[in-house]
RNA sequence: GGGCGCGUAGCUCAGCUGGUUAGAGCGCACGGUUCACAUCCGUGAGGUCAGGGGUUCGAGUCCCUUCGCGCCCA
């Protein structure tokens, strides 16, 4: 006899004490499975240290875990390796938002008191999401997490930066990169997005030597004056003759070239193009090809420096409106129209990037993105769904040179140290020694994903050879959000091919954004927020986890509705009290493992049947990867055929006083319970690990249990076929209790004339009493009596009479059935045409023929049987 | 401008390699307190699978095209 189970599952208590259990008991472990188990590894994406946990981290949990969890089952080796980012932009941020409350800033403490700060914030505030984690059942070992600010990380840092530096693809150099003027930052191509906006093209004349002028059009001002060529296109007749002619900037009169060049857009504006290649990219471009002078007109800060005449000092955008009305009075401008453009956003401060001349550390990144690029070619990294594999190759065949120094204090600082007097430049993993003169390491730290990128190997060691590097690397699976393919999936197959040799994972699985239910992005600003916490707290871990599994497709971004998660609830409930029912009816003497094959009921055999069947699809729908699909499975197994009908049908044995019966439903009902728990573990490991426990089992917990194993003796095509008989018997019937307003409570009888079906049905009819409250049945074959006054049933050559006397409505009878009769001989229609198409039988599947004369003969038996009422009627 | 995805019931979504008369949840209508469950049970209404064309014995599924929405890259 299994324990008792109270009345509902009290998830609050349960899915703590469940969890601390689990770890405690060491099952996170990948040492915990046997040596010769094949080893599965994820690294898990470390969220930022500072953060709160959101539903994207929700989504990656349940979706890792579930695999986790599955390999675990499998009896592989599975380790997931937790660890957080240390976020530079967003945690600097944090800590200055913090000390400017103080009154104070990262200026006024120094670099070594603000990191000091900033760790003790890491050591305050870290370990919130680690524990949120936790409250979701994430089943990573956490003896192995790590962070990206780690000695051993760090060290790793240090060492990629070192290599690349000998190999020649890193180097320090003077571009134009993007500027974050809130940041006070350079930040990479990546970090900037492009919004368009409502912007102004503003039309002005250029001043060229001889008093003729160029009409000219820009959307930004004030960069006229870094001007440096005013540009044509050398074909365009307009401005031929001004060609090789000098332009004076307006208001500075610093004199320019006209020159020409066939990257001007003819149609675009006046066709006519002012060139600024200290703060545009193309500009830029233009500027290297015609070795144009470079005038960089701004600060750091984003006003405007002493190249800029009158305006040095002010703000960007009041130097546009001040040189623009100073133009004006010069009679230099034109018009200023409306204008659709195309705006550069710090993706983190939200500001007007500037494109900026400066001195920064790159990566050059196409020797990198060749190798990556054919490693996903030639299969040794397969992306799901593969429809991304397209959009990396675009990204990483385009690829520029990655700007990876930052102008931050919290960081990895660059490991190169100038020598004071030489000038001399060394990138060491070591600081130069003293000895050799004086040394100043390099100021600024490295872009995040610097580090991030090395996480799959840093994370087990590299580059020391260290025992968890030989045994887990390469990982099998990276499993993220489809938005950081290129910041971290590309960076990190990148930098492993590079530094490691290896891919470093086999397949990239991406999943998509977490939405509200009308599918608008979640925003504090809208408001529409859903804390997947909360819903934690509502309706359990388990019902949030199912909910984004089943919810969801690879790639696709999902709407979370709170009515499916509200049902993933309701569906843990009824798992809870199937195993209520199943506990509470067995005996001391437990049943464990499958039952005796061939001592099984009709009901039964179906039901096993059904199991197996079950078991082979959700493997097939693992294999591919369809979580989503095999969940939905599962629960329509265990709700639509388990409870509402097995478990009905069962009652039948459990409440008699057939012994035999009964030991054997009670054997069926654990193995299916069993199995169904094994089955959903991975979607929803809290409540299936409870009443695993509660039920006869062998083994300590159902986390290290064997997943079910398909037992294809099992599969009987005509234990199916026959049940469904019985079962479209008991819903017909059902429908006319109701359409004939009989009372639920009211037991009725029936009279039945079995067709090929009377072996079945002398032995099953009770199944009418259990559902659907018939409790009398009789024979038409036995006493050769078809009642007249009846509403009838038919499925297949079975006819089920209910004589309900006066309450049956003859004329309403015969329609019902006339309808039923066309519908079935439409049917067969179409069925009798396609059998009857040479081709079909032909080109189509066997088995596909097969069912359709299967079918044929079941309609025709079928209508056989409806003419013969009708004629009677 | 280039690329990708989506459009299926009132709403939120499935539908895997093409194969029964397209499914689920919520909502809606009607009916239910019998010893697993009202976080429930039963019955039912509701869809020209965005439009058009094609391939095929067979198309929600594959191809082309139009329209609408969204995203990425430039």
């Amino acid at each position: 006899m299994g324990k008792e189970l109270t009345k509902n599952f009290d998830f609050n208590e349960a899915e703590t004490r469940i969890y601390s259990w689990w770890e405690a008991k060491g099952y996170f472990k990948p040492e915990n499975a046997s040596e010769d188990g094949q080893p599965y590894i994820i690294s898990m994406p470390p969220p930022n240290v500072t953060g709160a946990l959101h539903n994207g981290h929700a989504m990656f949990v349940s979706l890792e875990d579930l695999m986790m969890r599955h390999a675990r089952m499998r009896g592989r080796r599975a380790l997931w390796v937790p660890g957080t980012d240390h976020a530079g932009i967003a945690t600097q941020l944090q800590v200055e938002k913090m000390l400017r409350e103080e009154g104070t800033s990262r200026e006024e403490v120094g670099r070594e008191e603000f990191l000091r700060r900033t760790w003790a914030w890491k050591e305050k505030y870290g370990g919130h999401i680690q524990q949120q984690l936790r409250r979701i059942g994430a089943s990573c070992d956490w003896d192995r997490e790590r962070f990206t600010l780690d000695e051993g990380l760090s060290k790793a840092v240090r060492e990629a930066f070192v290599r690349l530096w000998e190999d020649g693809l890193v180097y320090k150099g003077t571009r134009l990169i993007n500027w974050s003027p809130g940041l006070q930052t350079a930040v990479s191509d990546l970090e900037v997005e492009n919004v368009e906006v409502d912007g102004k093209l503003y039309f002005f004349r250029y001043p060229v030597d001889g008093g003729e002028h160029i009409p000219v059009a820009t959307t930004r001002p004030e960069t006229i004056l870094g001007d440096t060529a005013v540009c044509v296109h050398p074909e365009d007749e307009r401005y031929q003759h001004l060609i090789g002619r000098t332009a004076y900037v307006p208001v500075l009169n610093r004199a320019i070239p006209v020159i020409a060049d066939e990257y001007v857009d003819r149609e675009f504006g006046t066709g006519a193009l002012k060139i600024t290649p200290g703060h545009d990219f193309n500009d830029y471009e233009i500027g290297q090809r015609h070795d144009l002078e470079i005038v960089n007109i701004m600060n750091k800060d984003a006003t405007l420096n002493e190249h800029a005449g009158p305006y040095a000092g002010m703000e960007r955008f009041a130097a546009r409106e001040k040189l623009w009305q100073d133009m004006s009075e010069l009679g230099l401008t034109v018009e200023v129209r409306p204008h659709r453009m195309v705006l550069p956003i710090s993706q983190r401060g939200g500001e007007v990037i500037e494109p900026l001349v400066s001195e920064q550390w790159f990566v050059n990144a196409k020797p990198l993105a060749d190798k990556a690029i054919q490693a996903v070619r030639d299969g040794r990294i397969t992306i799901v769904p593969e429809h991304f594999e397209k959009v990396y190759f675009h990204w990483l065949e385009n690829i520029q040179d990655w700007c990876v120094s930052r102008q931050l204090w919290w960081g990895h600082r660059i490991p190169a140290w100038t020598n004071t007097d030489t000038g001399e430049v060394v990138v060491a993993r070591e600081a130069p020694s003293p000895g050799t003169g004086t040394w100043v390491q390099e100021e600024d730290v490295l872009d995040t994903w610097f580090s991030s990128g090395l996480w799959p190997f840093s994370t087990l060691g590299w580059p020391d050879e260290t025992a968890d590097l030989t045994t887990y690397y390469p990982t099998t699976m990276m499993e993220t959000g489809y938005d950081i393919l290129f910041f971290w999936v590309a960076r990190m197959i990148m930098m492993g091919l590079w530094l490691t040799d290896e891919a470093p994972f086999a397949t990239v699985y991406l999943h998509g954004l977490v939405r509200d239910e009308q599918g608008r992005k979640m925003s504090k600003t809208l408001g529409n927020v859903i804390d997947p916490l909360e819903i934690v707290e509502e309706y359990g871990a388990d019902a949030l986890r199912f909910t984004l599994l089943t919810g969801s497709t690879p790639g696709n971004d999902m709407n979370l509705a709170m009515s499916r998660v509200e049902h993933s609830r309701n569906f843990g409930n009824k798992l809870w009290q199937i195993t209520r029912f199943v506990l509470g009816n067995l005996e001391d003497e437990a049943p464990i493992g499958p039952p005796e094959r061939n001592q099984l009921d009709l009901p039964s055999r179906w039901i096993m049947s059904r199991l197996v069947r079950l078991i082979q699809t959700v493997d097939r729908l693992f294999e591919n990867y369809q979580y989503g699909e095999a969940g939905r499975q599962i629960l329509s197994f265990i709700w639509d055929e388990l409870a509402d009908w097995y478990v009905e049908i069962s009652k039948h044995a459990l409440y008699g006083d057939d012994d035999n019966a009964k030991s054997m439903v009670q054997a069926v009902l654990c193995y299916a319970l069993d199995t169904s728990l094994r089955l959903l573990h991975p979607y929803m490991p809290f409540i299936t690990e409870e009443l695993w426990q509660a039920l006869p089992h062998e083994g300590e917990a159902l986390i290290v249990a064997a997943w079910p194993q398909a037992d294809a003796a099992f599969v009987d095509d005509a234990a199916e076929n026959t049940m469904q008989v019985l079962m479209d018997l008991v819903v017909g019937i059902r429908a006319r209790r109701q359409e004939y307003d009989v009372e639920p409570g009211h037991r009725i009888a029936a009279v039945i004339d079995t067709g090929s079906y009377r072996e079945v049905l002398l032995d099953h009819h009770y199944i009418f009493a259990r559902l659907c409250n018939v409790n009398e049945v009789s024979f038409v074959n036995d006493n050769g009596e078809v009642p007249e006054q009846a509403a009838t049933i038919v499925s297949s050559d079975v006819t089920v009479y209910l004589p309900l006397a006066a309450m049956v409505d003859l004329d309403k009878e015969r329609a019902k059935l006339e309808n039923e009769l066309n519908n079935l001989e439409s049917q067969r229609e179409r069925v009798t045409k396609l059998l009857a198409n040479e081709d079909f039988l032909k080109k189509a599947k066997p088995e596909v023929v097969q069912r359709e004369q299967a079918k044929l003969e079941d309609l025709t038996a079928s209508i056989e049987t409806v003419t013969e009422r009708l004629r009677t009627l």
